[in-house]
DNA sequence: GAAAGTGATGCATTTTTTGCACCGCTTCTT
DNA sequence: AAGAAGCGGTGCAAAAAATGCATCACTTTC
């Protein structure tokens, strides 16, 4: 798109906060580039760019004007895929931010349903916490977001919630596998290994044990599913997890099991699934949100639509 | 905005019908605008215009495409505004879309009243019926609409309402002018001067006179209220318009009396004021709207919000 | 105080855009 | 039926714009 170049130019820039590092990206001269803003800047009216001795930054007009560029990139994209849909193509892209419990079985597998009716449609996935999803959404760097439980937002539009009790997950040979139902007094005195600070789990377990004056043995804290199932394999220990993380299907971890916490003592928690509030979502990653929340709500009797 | 040009002409196009007409309107030579028009369909991926043989017409594609175009160029002029207000200059540009009701007395008053605060902010004013009023918003040519009572449209957002009988304008000695409301019946056998059957008035008017079958005795017809006003100077009749459209200032023209329709007989219409939904206003437009309600809320009491 | 980083500028070069002349086509007029 | 007038599309040369190189002025860092 030629008519957008200079856009996508200033976009850069402002990401890079070097108009020289940005020239390098963008594979032409920094001159070439740092003319470009000057001209634009000039039919503003006034600079977007404050100069710095180590680069640049927006001001505040430059703030703004950069906002409506990236929703122009995003509006053109849904305008894109509405055309090419116009041809019969069911094409598109999504975009989707998500923490890393959705991201484990759950997307994966909504995904692939998807792409099996719509195998036109690609996807980019990155895994964040809840303040990179609503950056990303802001910054129209994703179209949808699947956090667990902390959003505070004004931009945010939820279009999903489910409500996910927090899991223990243990080896088959724990002292506690036998239990049906976790309580938090049960933990006192076992290892745990707990999910990063970030993490909607992490803060509903933080809350819960500071209330109850539990003081937890942490031997072990990571952002990573995989190595803290694995570690189980090693050393007996504890972690928790939410039900959409986990392994319902054929190849599941027999040496782990899996027991809730009961909701008497940590309450639970709720995914959400959110766009950025008021934006017209490309046909793709509408059809794909439709699809999910319907999907869900027959999967799961407990999933709010708002 | 060097950056928008060619989207510029594209929508300039559509607009002509012909490229050639919008060459001229461009003053740049057809060939030129052509090949603009060539490369950004390649660039789409796909064609915007059927080429006829008397010039080109959108096809679905550039429909979507020139309202994408519009609402850019909207979005822009928001986001202008937005940067000029950050230094101080509250200025701007509002593009209204009215009735002839209150484009007579009210919104000049309005208008004047705003600018004696604003004065950089420009003002631009059409006036049209419902349906025109619905299309100019949905184009972006307008921020604003106040219309009298036909409003049906998905797209617009009704910011405010306004309930607003209609009354019976006379010359001060018509053998009417002694009542102080005038039923539906003592019309018969006048003398009526009618808006035109666009407007909302007249609808309400045709409607209530239907029902009572009463055959109206129409001498004129006429989409001017200045012109209708005047004639009544040289011939004694009747003509309507709502209390929005009167003037009840110092240059009252006293040759003329008003009197409402009783409200059993006629009900009363409703002006609308609303702008294009999911539609983020310019600045200057959003604190003009603003104005308007809250000056409208401490004259009438019957103002409705919505 | 030298070095390495930043954005800005003058000038020659390259790329893009424009205008002219013209083509093929359809419609309307004579 | 023949011609005129309108339309969009194209080849080619001229004009205009964007680019790259060398360089300046400046700040921070070592």
């Amino acid at each position: 798109m030629r008519f957008m170049t200079s856009l996508r130019f200033i976009d850069v820039v402002a990401r890079e906060g070097s108009i020289r590092k940005a020239a390098d990206k963008l594979a032409i001269t920094s001159t070439a580039l740092n003319r470009r803003i000057l001209q634009i800047e000039d039919e503003i009216g006034q600079p977007l760019f404050e100069r710095l001795p180590g680069g640049v930054r927006l001001n505040t007009a430059g703030e703004i004007f950069v906002q409506h560029i990236r929703s122009q990139f995003a509006d053109l994209a849904r305008v894109q895929s509405q055309i090419a849909d116009l041809s019969g193509i069911r094409r598109g892209h999504v975009q989707i931010a998500s923490g890393a419990d959705a991201l484990r079985r759950f997307l994966p597998a909504a995904i692939a349903a998807y792409r099996s009716s719509h195998r036109a449609v690609s996807f980019q996935l990155n895994r964040c916490y809840g303040e990179d999803a609503e950056a990303r959404l802001l910054s129209l760097d994703a179209d949808l977001a699947l956090i667990f439980n902390p959003i505070r937002a004004a931009h945010v539009h939820v279009a999903a919630t489910l409500r996910q009790q927090i899991h223990c997950v243990m080896p088959a040979d724990h002292r506690l596998a036998d239990k049906c139902v976790i309580r938090l007094r049960d933990l006192a005195g076992e290892d745990l290994v707990l999910p990063s600070p970030h993490s909607g789990v992490r803060q509903i377990l933080d809350s819960a044990l500071l209330r109850r004056n539990i003081d937890p043995q942490v031997i072990l804290e990571s952002d990573s599913f995989e190595f803290m199932q694995n570690f189980l394999h090693f050393e007996s220990a504890l972690f928790f997890q939410i039900p959409i993380a986990m392994d319902g299907g054929d190849g599941a971890d027999e040496r782990l099991v899996s027991r809730p916490l009961d909701p008497a003592d940590v309450p639970a928690g709720t995914l959400h699934i959110c766009h950025l509030k008021g934006r017209v979502l490309p046909v793709a990653a509408a059809k794909f949100l439709d699809d999910l929340i319907t999907n869900l709500r027959s999967s799961y009797s407990d999933l709010v639509d708002q």
